[in-house]
DNA sequence: CGGAGCTTTCAAAAATTGGTGAAACTATGC
DNA sequence: GCATAGTTTCACCAATTTTTGAAAGCTCCG
């Protein structure tokens, strides 16, 4: 029966009920129990996570659950990755709150089993609608506020060249925003559209 | 004859030669120097930098250069923005290594004028291939790396159906960032082809 | 030259961010 | 219930990043 998604006794070492046990032949770097694939990639997607704007840790987190063929429990992951109980715990909620981990509730075993987001559009699109998105909509709001000021300074008098330069780049930087808000808005789409898609990309002029 | 890009002697308030001078009626915000205007429009971009992974004043004080209508120097920009001299100094060093700020160089002045680029397209392009698309190719080159190491782990014996979970994984993960790379290519190349480009943007399916 | 006026450098301070681990808390099993 | 295994919270600590300001360095003028 598959009421467990793993072998509940075997805390550190867990038996695989098709395959020989895991840990039988490691090429490399086997000290932390971590693949060198999975060390490969968690460091990968940590830095590419960072130039995001997230931690380092959610990213190599969230590696180590997409690379692991069943659920894993907080302990696990603190032990592949050397975190303390408390990292472990926050980068999770995080994880959680950005709903790319989801968390698997086993009757009859008090530990959490936490599964990452398979459908890495999902998580892409996710993240670009909810900050990406808002910053850039952020940012048209405080153009379109600084022309407004602009107008109101025009009105009450000052120079006329500086404010007339001013409106020109503040249009600039508006049009640009405005653009870049597309962008996304195409890429949202079309990730929400199909999740498995692999697109052809084109650029077009107007017109 | 055009010696001087500005009147050297008001260093504080800098006569302007064919309009009245600028502070005569602010419409709010006088106490720094900074119109309405280029203090939201430099609060925006300078958070819009932190999300690109630069330094809030880097933003900030290229937007101040690019919304006036002469060149500054680093005491100017120092006053309008309430910084250090070393911050100045500093910010503009390193937006000058991005290329997206300029100096000018005067004959008979000891200070420096700098200059905002004003290309929009050509500053993002720049970043977007110097900075965006090193990572993602790194990131392309570890996941290569994963693979092959997993390759080995393959011959040398272990959980077939991990190597296989991984090798899917692993899988997916290079095909989005090779396409997250031509993304970012059709961009650099658009962006250089035509810089004054207002572009409309399409995605479509493959095949 | 030598002084005036700016800019750059850099060590140290301040601020921010990230991580730790023990205590508090929660959900089972007995 | 109560003990237990696991999770979360949080005050504190460590590491990193940013900013400061004073000293040193330039450049031009007289």
């Amino acid at each position: 029966m598959p009421s467990s998604p793993i072998d509940p006794d075997g805390a550190q070492a867990p038996p695989e009920p098709l395959a020989e046990r895991e840990g039988c032949a490691d090429t490399e770097a086997p000290e932390d129990g971590l693949w060198e694939s999975e060390r490969v990639v968690s460091e990968a997607v940590g830095r590419l996570m960072v130039l995001w704007g997230f931690k380092r840790n959610m990213g190599r987190v969230w590696t180590i659950l997409f690379l692991s063929d069943r659920p894993l429990t907080g302990r696990q992951l603190q032990e592949r990755l050397s975190l303390s109980s408390g990292a472990v715990s926050m980068t999770l909620s995080e994880l959680a709150r950005w709903g790319v981990v989801n968390k698997e509730w086993v009757p009859g075993d008090r530990r959490d089993y936490h599964i990452a987001e398979g459908n890495l559009w999902k998580m892409i699109s996710r993240v670009l609608r909810e900050r990406e998105r808002g910053e850039i909509e952020g940012a048209i709001e405080a153009f379109e506020d600084a022309l407004a000021a602009l107008e109101r300074k025009a009105r009450r008098g000052g120079s006329q060249a500086r404010i007339e330069l001013q409106r020109e780049r503040i249009g600039r930087l508006l049009e640009l925003a405005r653009l870049g808000r597309s962008m996304l808005d195409a890429l949202i789409a079309n990730a929400r559209m199909d999740a498995t898609w692999l697109p052809r990309f084109r650029l077009g002029r107007r017109g």
